[in-house]
DNA sequence: ATTTTTTCCGTTACCGTGCACGAATCGTAA
DNA sequence: TTACGATTCGTGCACGGTAACGGAAAAAAT
């Protein structure tokens, strides 16, 4: 307890016989500190317990620091979007212990754009750095960059399998596939299912979704051996054909009643259930964007997987002031964020 | 952004030409100011958009504040071990703000227990209270009397329909049942559920076991009219009498699939169910105790809602130290946590 | 008009750290 | 021994706010 008063820089400087001039060096690794004293004040500072008044330091050290925060431009209503109030809690967090956060956005389909905010972002020489690699080599040389400056990195979403970062924040992907299947099925004997997938021009960038589906077969192949899995393909920059290519496909496949998305889109069917309310299709996609939800409110979504982007940035906000301010190295690396199961009965409490 | 040098009472001071005691006495409501003096401050500290620093508060003052967490003491591998993670985090929050959290425990049965854990706390004039509501009279009295002090208080778990509190942190209850039913019947015919309930000798207690029945029963009443329920009590007292009854009730009727039970204790039956695996009971319970999610993981139980005791903790915490330091009204009085579903392919990533 | 009381306000000494400045001490070379 | 640079260290102010102390001004009482 806080009865004993706490120990402070001059309470350490009367027990060595030193200054707290000298203190404050050894507390801080300046140099111009002796051998000698500075064995004499680590040995005062343990016995004693010290530990720095944060508010007092705080005080006097104006230097302004700032977080940079490394992400896609949010567009509203998309994924990205998610993941604001977690910015805006971790900034709050930070600013407490003094630490500005800023956000540097791009384009998340142009790589140029996101090699221009990382440079922006090392510009204002941050104290660390937040952001999910959505480019993979341009990732890296910016990292490598960080490194040569020690400057603290944390990834979030997916992370990059380099070993300098100094935390993760993500969702456990295979399994989210995993677990859209068992969901899907509910365990029941099933025959055959239908996966809906967006038909895009690679450009580098990391894609989930890959590791997701996996984690889906996986699940089908483990407990339905002879379930077969339809792959239909939609262009999400073509919506007008959307509906049809549906109505063609489950036309020519109507034993098929369970679909599955394994990106944030599945609000893009939503259209084509609405006219076919009597199927009774069971359905399950990912994240809760606003569309997502209507579509579960009004019973054409059966669930939605979230990830909780929000607790991602925030966590990794948190551990990155938590290590710049206290030095404090996360006890877990690699943290994984719960998967939310979302059915229209939970999901307004989200 | 803090391009411009933050304001600080010297500025103030020098503004209205008065001394930065006079500022300070302004800002703290305390007596001794003219109302001319307090109209000008008012008006320079509106203009500029003066903020404290808290760090220089907080280290100029030398009073220990410290919020009182009143809760039943946790058992191990109980429902209350849960909410501690919560008020660890909340503590370490606080802590950073320069707040102290003190627990004080009491015998969740026991109705003078509780009392005296109230007085106790109350003999440490504490900053702020949070307080699940166990026993209604008493806590009438008890928040009576913080009233009188001008103490905030913040409910948890259940509420009280006083006024009187800051903020409420909680489950939706009622739909929590809805949820449970939805999930147990998977939104297909169902015929027959059995729900399994605990004998008590009622000790004035709050039971929100009964709002979360309303919630089932109507959930099955608006989807499955002709679907009967079936009561089965047990006495968690007399543990070795549960198996004798649950043979005796399901092999009267055998046609019942689907169990559900209401509180955090449906590990109770899992022996049970672990001698009739060829009957693939679908099973929903409540709560992610370590004996629950055990059954999640052997596939004894299908699902479990959990209501994250600890972020109800954690929020009210927070919310209370929020109001303290910075005279935050919560923005939002009534907080229900999400209900998260929990099966045993999602249960390790909570 | 003078004294007493009350109201109002300025001064000042902190709170615990950070850091710049300059002084003391040490080692080494002339 | 003396001189001189390099180390090592102590001193003191600053950060922004708090609150006790006591003095000045205003109001009330004599």
């Amino acid at each position: 307890m806080d009865k004993t008063q706490k120990i402070t820089i001059k309470d350490i400087a009367r027990q060595t016989g030193l200054s707290k001039g000298t203190v404050d060096r050894v507390l801080h690794n300046r140099e111009g500190v002796s051998k000698k004293s500075y064995a004499k004040v680590m040995k005062v500072i343990k016995d004693l317990g010290y530990e720095p008044n944060i508010y007092a330091s705080l005080l006097a050290k104006h230097t302004e620091r700032v977080i940079a925060v490394i992400l896609p431009r949010c567009k509203s209503g998309e994924f990205w979007e998610l993941s604001d109030p977690g910015i805006e809690r971790g900034k709050e967090f930070a600013h407490n212990l003094g630490i500005n956060v800023r956000r540097f956005n791009y384009d998340q389909y142009d790589e140029n754009s996101f090699r221009r905010a990382c440079n922006e972002a090392l510009a204002m020489d941050p104290a660390g750095v937040v952001l999910p690699p959505m480019f993979r080599n341009e990732t890296m040389i910016f990292v490598d960059k960080l490194r040569d400056r020690d400057i603290p990195h944390v990834y979030v979403d997916t992370k990059l399998e380099t070993n300098g970062y100094l935390a993760y924040f993500g969702m456990p992907i295979y399994q989210s596939g995993y677990l859209c299947a068992s969901i899907l099925t509910d365990d029941t004997p099933t025959n055959e299912v239908a996966v809906i997938r967006i038909q895009r021009d690679k450009h580098g960038q990391s894609d989930p979704t890959i590791n997701r589906r996996e984690g889906f077969n996986d699940y089908i192949a483990e407990h339905f051996p002879n379930c077969r899995i339809h792959n239909v393909f939609i262009n999400p920059n073509r919506p007008e054909e959307i509906d049809g290519i549906l109505e063609e496909f489950f036309r020519s496949n109507p034993r098929v009643s369970q679909i599955a998305m394994f990106n944030s889109r599945i609000y893009l069917i939503t259209p084509f259930l609405e006219r076919h309310p009597e199927k009774k299709y069971r359905v399950v996609g990912f994240d809760n964007l606003a569309a997502n939800l209507s579509a579960l409110r009004s019973g054409m979504v059966t669930s939605l997987i979230a990830q909780r982007p929000d607790e991602q940035f925030y966590g990794a906000i948190k551990a990155l002031t938590d290590f710049i301010v206290f030095g404090k190295v996360p006890s877990i690396r690699d943290n994984f964020m719960p998967m939310d199961i979302l059915t229209r009965y939970n999901a307004e409490y989200y």
